[in-house]
DNA sequence: CTGAAGATGTTGGGAAAGCAACGATCGCGG
DNA sequence: CCGCGATCGTTGCTTTCCCAACATCTTCAG
């Protein structure tokens, strides 16, 4: 297990990983189908070092979801910070956007990777939402930030999740802006 | 001093190594101002890496400049051979265009790598002539290809050098022509 | 059902890459 | 001319990576 993630080594052998599954996940519609093999021959690393970076295939995942949700959130909100209403609509509609991508990539054999998926968007929407409102917030109570926190991150995401099941009747645009109104209701006790 | 050039590693640090002086060559033209700590640290790679590669700087140049020009090469003529007329003038201009760009990349304080750079080309011109000439040649006698190589291979390369440092009054189509005419004479002997 | 092929993790030893530190050399402004 | 900083090339030691081999476990065709 490496320990120092500032080593060059290290930090080239991690991206090199998560790369070379992004492309094989384009290539291959099929999660299932890719196997530790292809990921670590792609990115031309012998496998057993990809069991030095991941306890197994599935910590691997989980941290490809997290680094990927994280990185589209960041691109979507550059300034870090939800200010006003339009950077609230803009978070909540990446939200939206990124479950549905994700989806498109499942098929029925990958349904054993849903849980593992899900859990790790919620845990990071909830990181990046609490990071926000500590900083954002005029509340003095971390109790009451991370009450926040988790509610509006398990709002955002569960609405998400059931809107990108139920085969998206509704647009995109129309259950945002429904979910925008309930979710900027919920952070006004907390927001100046 | 790596041993094992199979090794994924080597062939990552060197490809590294290469690609990034490339790149360097393209940003700031002049060559004499990048350092090995540079070439380094675009690659992600640690200066002693650089030198557990290549003995110093100029092996360095020299292996660059081979691999460019080879590629180059072979590129233009993808069949590996000099079947005709046709490929063998594709040839002679890929040589000229190559030495031309070459000296785009060039100023006066990078005057110490020229010699470096020619014979270097030369080197590589003469050794994929003789490849070729070796499988296409009705000769059975490697002494004659051998000469043959060298002759036909100082010829090309050194008008081309000439040309490139004569203010090319002449367009690289018109030298090209006269330079085919000769070198097709010189290797009529050894062909059927 | 079976066994052959393939995927998952694991281990030990050797090779390559990283790192801090060193003396030597070069260039250049004071 | 001096000396200060930057680059060069080297060394000893640590960490990471590669590799071959192994024991499971799954899968799927015969």
């Amino acid at each position: 297990m490496p320990v120092n993630i500032d080593d060059p080594r290290v930090r080239r052998t991690r991206q090199l990983l998560m790369q070379s599954f992004t492309e094989l996940l384009i290539e291959r519609k099929n999660l299932h189908s890719i196997s530790v093999q292809d990921i670590a021959a792609k990115a031309t690393v012998n496998r057993t070092t990809f069991y030095a970076h991941f306890e197994d295939r599935y910590a691997f995942l989980e941290s490809w979801m997290r680094e990927k949700f994280q990185k589209r959130l960041n691109e979507a909100l550059p300034d870090s910070s939800i200010s006003d209403m339009g950077s609230l609509r803009t978070l909540i509609l990446a939200v939206f956007d990124f479950i549905s991508r994700i989806r498109q990539h499942m098929t029925p054999a990958d349904s054993q990777y849903e849980r593992l998926f899900e859990s790790a968007m919620q845990r990071e929407l909830y990181q990046l939402l609490f990071k926000w409102l500590s900083e954002a917030s005029s509340s003095p109570s971390k109790e009451i930030v991370e009450a926040t926190a988790q509610i509006i991150s398990w709002g955002i995401f569960g609405s998400a999740l059931q809107w990108s099941r139920d085969s998206q009747d509704r647009t995109i645009e129309m259950i945002v802006r429904d979910v925008l109104v309930v979710v900027a209701a919920g952070l006004a006790p907390v927001m100046e």
